[in-house]
DNA sequence: GTCTATAAACAGATAGAC
DNA sequence: GTCTATCTGTTTATAGAC
């Protein structure tokens, strides 16, 4: 039963070392013997599993669409929509807590992320992988949210672009956090520092929400 | 007196190039000899005037702080703190207009920004300069007048982060624009679109604001 | 100060043994 | 499936003519 603690097979040592050092560095700048040299295997069986460097980057995204779309838990209110403002209310602070504690401290999810990011700068072949796959559906489901607590169409421009702002001060609170951790004389974005921000972004959240609703 | 439209000297225009590619595509994968091609200049007039590729991006930086200073303009309140918190709040709204058209849509500011943005994700020495000359200043005047606005203390970290968030909401509009213009059906961000987000963060501005002075 | 030509190191991809 | 050795192209930096 307790065989193998880690076995994983060189594909996905590859996908892992790949993930860190992109996500870390940038694609450009990493070398493959680099990325091998981490996997504790050599340079060719990147080609050999990836058919090359770009591949392997394809499968880092395939990789990280799935792992943040777990991560970050089902399609809230896919299916049930909630019936009244304050249900949906309840649903956003909910998942928007638990968004950034993901974005901005899990280290689990460090090197996904970082990746994610850094792909989203720079729109691409994986960026088109994770934009369809993991932020559209989710954006979408967040934007009925909103409709229903504000009492505005869901799809209209004006709820997209609010989703946007609410998402946008998460994300940016992991960009930036080598310019804040120094401004706030910060040594690390741990757990309390995590909370410190969520608890400040649902605040800013349910302020946000009531402004809209007149 | 019509004499020289744009007669600029070679290390104005290879940083004006570096600029843009650095910006566009990132450090690494701009090669010195397509910064040369774009300056219309020869690749050994890099090491001839900056010693390398690594000190042309000096340069760039320093051009940048000086650069972005000038155009988000002078320190706000940095010299009168005004009296009441509704005087605070509308230099705070203004100076966040300002800032929003600035980093969304100024097409002479495009260059500096992407190059900004680029270098504070990853931080090196570049980001230093920026940090230390641009960001940090703005930063306390802000938190000054937020302090001021929502009564709070100017230097604790609730109102550094909140500012935080609100600039944060600016800049993920800039970084993310691929993917918002995408589920906005834009084609463009130009003015329009800039004033539609300018007042969207406007108004979640002031309902921050508000949620706080209590 | 500006250029061409070249040097030295590096990249990604591949051939072929095992 | 994994490895070493090598091929081919490109990078930055530099030497030296003008």
């Amino acid at each position: 039963m307790s065989d193998d603690p880690a076995p994983r097979s060189t594909p996905e040592t590859l996908i892992e070392a790949a993930l860190h050092l992109f996500g870390h560095r940038g694609f450009a700048p990493t070398s493959t013997r680099e990325i091998a040299a981490r996997a504790g295997t050599n340079v060719a069986s990147i080609a050999y599993h990836f058919g090359g460097k770009a591949g392997l980057r394809r499968a880092c995204a395939e990789a990280v669409a799935e792992r943040i779309g777990s991560a970050i838990g089902p399609l809230d209110g896919a299916g049930a929509l909630p019936e009244t403002p304050e249900g949906a209310q309840a649903l956003l602070d909910a998942a928007l807590r638990r968004f950034v504690r993901f974005i901005v401290a899990d280290p689990a999810a460090a090197d996904a992320v970082a990746f994610m990011l850094r792909e989203l700068t720079d729109p691409g072949e994986a960026a088109d992988v994770i934009y369809a796959s993991v932020l559209e559906p989710r954006h979408r489901a967040l934007c009925a949210l909103w409709g229903r607590a504000t009492g505005q169409p869901a799809e209209s421009d004006a709820v997209k672009l609010a989703v946007f702002a609410a998402i946008g001060q998460a994300v940016y609170f992991r960009i930036a956090q080598p310019v804040i951790a120094r401004r706030l004389d910060w040594t690390a974005v741990g757990p309390d520092e995590a909370e410190a921000i969520a608890g400040l972004l649902a605040a800013n959240l349910s302020a946000m929400i009531e402004s809209q609703r007149r």
